[in-house]
Parts: C-alpha cells; structure tokens; sequence
DNA sequence: CATGTTGGAGAGTGGCACTATCTAAGCATG
DNA sequence: CATGCTTAGATAGTGCCACTCTCCAACATG
C-alpha cells in the first residue's frame, strides 16, 4: 500500500502469436501480472492454489514469471467466475474439462457443459418433478434430439430443465411441450449461431476454449436481452396506461 | 426431531377457488404450512423474519394461522430462490414491487425486473467497458427498442449486457451487434410469448406475478434448452469423430 | 394440571470467495 | 556484505449469505 509501481516496463508487449509464449518472453512478474489484469495479487495467488491458473515458470526458489498465456487465462477465469457467475471450484473442472487431452474434441466440450452450475438436484419424491421429466422427455422426442434423449438420468442442464418445469408446474403455470417448443426453437438456432462462431477458430484447442467460452459469456447476454425485450413488449403493450 | 406429525389433518384441502382464503378456512398452522410446502419450519420462520411472506392471521397472542395464499406464496418465494438463484433481499425486493399499489401494472413489473441479480457493475475505467456501451447501445438504437434506449443508465439488465460484451471483448471474442442482433431477435421473439402468456391472466395482480414468476424461472428452461441444443448440435458436427 | 407446540428473537453454522499475515528466500544497490 | 525491496507459499481470518439452532414465555390439549 501507498507503493505505486511505475508501469514503464513494456516487456514484449504485443506477443499475439498463436503458440505459447516461450522462454521468458513477453513474461513479468506476479505484480505486473496483477497490474495488467486489473486483479489483485493476494486473488492471483489463489487462483494459482486453486489450480485455476497454470503455476508460472520458475525462476528462481521463490520466484516466477508468467507469460501472456497467463493473463489470457486470468481474463477467462475472471470471466467466468464474474460474468458467467461459475463457482471457482465449478471453473476448475470446466478449465481442468478444456485442457484434457485424453477427451476428444466433442466430449471435452461436453465434460465442460456438464461441470457448469445447474442448481439443486430435483426432488424426484416430489410428484412433479416426475411430470416435469415426463414432459421434458416428450420434448425433447418432439424435437428429435437424440442425443441429448440418450443422457437424460446424468446430462445436468436436462436436470435443470426438469426442476425449472416442476417449479412452474408447482406455481400453476402451464408449462408443457406446447409451450416450451418455442423456446426449444429458439435454442436450436442459437446453437447453430454459436457453433458457426465456434468453427471459424481453427485449432480444436482454440475451438473447445471457445465453445465454453461463448456458452457461458452469451448466457448473460441472452438474458439481458430478454429481459430487455420483456420490458420494451410491456411497455408497448400496458406502457403509460392505468 | 424424531417427533412425526401424523398428516391426518386434511384441513380444507381443495380450497382451490380463485378468491384468498377467508375467516380460517382451509387454514393451518406453522407446522401444516410446512409439512405441505415441503419447506422446515426454521426456514419458514427466517422467510417471515425477512417479510418474504407476509404474517399468517393471529388467532393468540402467540399463535398465527396460514392460509392457501401463504401456501402458494411460499411456492413462489422457494421457486425465486432456488430455480430462478435469485439472493433472499433480492426476492423481497421483487415481491415488494409485485406488491407495490403505487404503481401501475407496467410500472411494477420495471421495478421488479430491475431488483433482480445482474452481476457487477461494469468497471467504467476499464476501456472495453465504454466500447461495450457503444455497441449496446447501438444494438437498441439498431432494433428501435425506444423504451430500453431512454433508461440506458439506470437499467440493470442493460448493465448486465454491457459487463458481458465487455468480458467477451477483452478475450478476443468479436461481439459486434451483427453477432447481437441474432439473439436480440430471438428475445423479442421470446417477450412476445412471455407476454401472451401474461396476457392469459385477468386481473392485474396475477398478471404481475405470471409475468414475473414467468421471467425468472422460464430462465433456467432457456439456458438449460441452449445448453442441450448446443451438446446436440455440437454432436451433430464433431461427435463420434476425432 | 402435565405435556407438547407455537411465535418470536438472537446466536450459531457452513460454505464461499476472497484477503491478510507471516516466513524464508531471493534480487538490487551501495 | 548490509540494507531494503519483492516474491512464493502456507495458514488463518473476513464478510456475506442462507439457513439452522436454541431458548423462552404463552398457549393448546388430553
């Protein structure tokens, strides 16, 4: 505190290179890591306890420096953890699923999906959450997604299909396949949107990174819009009347 | 613990008409309200303290009674907190609004929408954080949403957006209002059956209360559709390969 | 009248995301 | 080589949140 440090060091500032930074170009230190990422040190060190951030190359016995890929990490996690509002522990499996190389390019995307929050498990005593998973199970045979019909016991966003359904069951809002199909829809061509994206990366690294990416960071964003959308339609509809 | 009710008490159950329970019919106590609501008493006696729910009618000096409209109360602020993720004090601000007789239809919905969870604020020194603010803006200017444009400050859900064109921006990830428009399209598309929906309900009261209990927990059901049709999409190109 | 339940209030719990403090080891300078 | 700075690593502490526990006097019920 009260210790300004001069940021004149511009060390390899501009490395956009694809591949790695490599031997200690570009690298800095702890505290120009922090600077750079606008996190504070005591945070960057958790995150490195915490196996969020790759430890950076040693140095010397007690010291490292961290390379471009660090602060291009760091954003990420930081990304996730404010904006996408992931739990740190939930980030490391979904960081820990991106990088694992014994997974292929699909099922690495998937293994991440499948660490993303999702809320409490359903109460299966709870009769309707057996109609939502009924409900759940017919729409998601109406739309023919085989693939996520095959998974429904373990695939967690269909867990959090079915508690969102038997809540608004529970409450008395009509929700069944007719309802939801718009919806369902709309997710389909979003998934197409997103995939485009996805696939003008070209490595599978890069691919995967952003397809977990996009997921999370465009969720806000659909969100946002909605509610946004909701608003402007209420206004139009009931707006500056009784 | 240990101690078993015997549920033998079917006090009124089937009282189902649309009118608020009246002079104790179909009224129970602490321990009936929450064996039906499947919530304990504690949390029910904190959801009190809170003024999440309203006070049950006193019948002692030390005793209350509880009616249908406690019960279904009791379902909403559960479904809120724990399918729609939104913090207690948040969900008491939001009930406030539903409640609040000093505003119009319209107006109580603003303000409900707006006391819900929209992660940080966005850091207005940070660069990125001004450039997402052009773009957003030039998103609504772009789809003429007028009501949405003139609240740009104030709006939480605009903030939200910001924050995360911001993050997606500060990764790399292009996020222009081409790639916007896309699922701003989708929301409109979104708030026209959200609010048909709404619409389906008479009176004013039930109409706030769909349109809000529909905004939050139709949330999770749209995430969590993206989230299968992204796994299903992504399967469709990648899987079984590589 | 004995036993158990209730509403109310305060304190306690466990989890989470940091944050603070400490130590030994370094490097930088004179 | 002395001095003053930073650093990695470990441990402990903080603040917030959503409950959860404990206690009490006032009933209710057999």
């Amino acid at each position: 505190m009260g210790c300004k440090r001069n940021p004149e060091r511009e060390t390899g500032a501009g490395n956009r290179s694809g591949k790695p930074t490599r031997k200690g170009a570009g690298a800095v230190r702890l505290a120009e890591l922090s600077e750079r990422s606008g996190v504070s040190t005591p945070t960057i060190k958790y995150y490195l306890r915490e196996r969020l951030l790759p430890p950076g190359r040693r140095i010397t016995a007690t010291q490292s420096e961290y390379g471009e890929e660090h602060l291009r990490r760091l954003r990420l996690v930081r990304a996730l953890i404010q904006v996408g509002r992931i739990p740190v522990t939930t980030a490391r499996d979904v960081l820990a699923a991106i990088e694992d190389d014994s997974l292929n390019h699909h099922h690495r995307l998937g293994t991440a999906v499948q660490a993303l929050p999702h809320g409490p498990e359903a109460d299966e005593a709870d009769p309707a959450t057996a109609a939502a998973r009924r409900t759940a199970t017919e729409l998601l045979d109406l739309l023919d997604w085989r693939f996520s019909r095959e998974v429904t016991d373990i695939s967690r966003p269909f867990g959090m299909l079915v508690a969102a359904i038997a809540a608004l069951d529970r409450l008395g809002y009509a929700c069944d396949t007719a309802h939801l199909l718009p919806y369902a829809r709309q997710a389909e061509q979003l998934a197409v949107v997103d995939l485009d994206l996805v696939e003008e990366f070209r490595t599978p690294e890069e691919q995967v990174e952003a397809a977990v990416a996009l997921t999370v960071l465009y969720e806000p964003v659909l969100l946002s819009l909605r509610r946004l959308a909701e608003a402007e339609e209420s206004n139009r509809r009931f707006g500056t009347g009784s």
